[in-house]
DNA sequence: GTCGATGCAAAGGCTTTGCACAGCC
DNA sequence: GGCTGTGCAAAGCCTTTGCATCGAC
């Protein structure tokens, strides 16, 4: 795969942005060229996306990411994880997968992504009984990985 | 119901810390009394934890209060909740109901419980795909209460 | 009496914010 | 050109930690 596939067009953001009066920056289309760039199951932490545009010399301070983050999130282009394990993190947002979930490793971090559509089921059923209107269902399973199950007999 | 229903002996907190070369001190005991006391419903943060206790005239220091949440939790006796909306809370841990998940309202913070056999068996299930041993399970579901979802909607 | 636990205050992450300047529309 | 976004640095949470003292065993 050594064809990067962009997922969201650039005027996607630009017509979001918009919408709600607010300005193309490059800043702006970096971070959210970089959510493209990893592709959709990778997991961000501000202070990483900060030292990614470094590298890739694409200068934005890490407050603007810390803004930037929050813009890109409440209009639904990333979406912020529930980890306590690592602190806030982010991952693109897709609309392919609206029931994806999150294995967790407590002890090196590793995780990986499944699909449940049980889980969905579960959450509108919690949600239906009693009167609420279901936004999002996130199962967490927290875990240890073989290697790190492996480590903790000895 | 006005009696009140203590879930867990003196001695179980007590036989806990012992096996661990730690010792029972009053703190230790208040604040694990102030989770039997208010029930398993209940999801407080540190600073709740210390201020119910000073209110009940229970002198513990908020350094104490984070240290003992994080040795209770780590003994099982607590257990620490995964909302990202109010920060860190803890709930006692209730081997009654292994499978119980939340939902929770994102615009008041109003927090139902359920359960659902069907997510741990989804849990299982992926943990088991990718040879990871599952330890916890947990489902958060974000939804707007009846009150917000109508607020909202004006 | 020993060694772990507590309290206090200071230090430490991570995240947000105030303000002047820069740059998108 | 106006007004929003950015960068910088400072301020703000929340949480942890160092150290002297206290107290459980």
């Amino acid at each position: 795969m050594p064809l990067q596939t962009p997922r969201a067009q650039p005027s996607a953001l630009r017509t979001s942005l918009h919408d709600r009066g607010q300005r193309l920056t490059p800043q702006r289309q970096r971070v959210l060229a970089l959510f493209e760039r990893i592709g959709e199951g990778s997991h961000l932490s501000a202070e990483e996306v900060h030292q990614r545009l470094l590298r890739s010399s694409e200068r934005v301070s890490l407050a603007t990411v810390y803004r930037t983050l929050r813009l890109l999130s409440s209009m639904g282009l990333l979406q912020e994880l529930e980890l306590p394990e690592g602190g806030r993190r982010f991952e693109l947002a897709s609309d392919a997968h609206p029931d994806h979930h999150h294995l967790v490793c407590v002890r090196c971090g590793r995780t990986e992504e499944f699909e449940s559509g049980a889980v969905l089921t579960a959450g509108e059923a919690a949600a239906g009984q009693h009167g609420f209107r279901l936004l999002e269902c996130v199962l967490n399973v927290r875990a240890l990985c073989p290697a790190c199950a492996a480590a903790e007999q000895a």
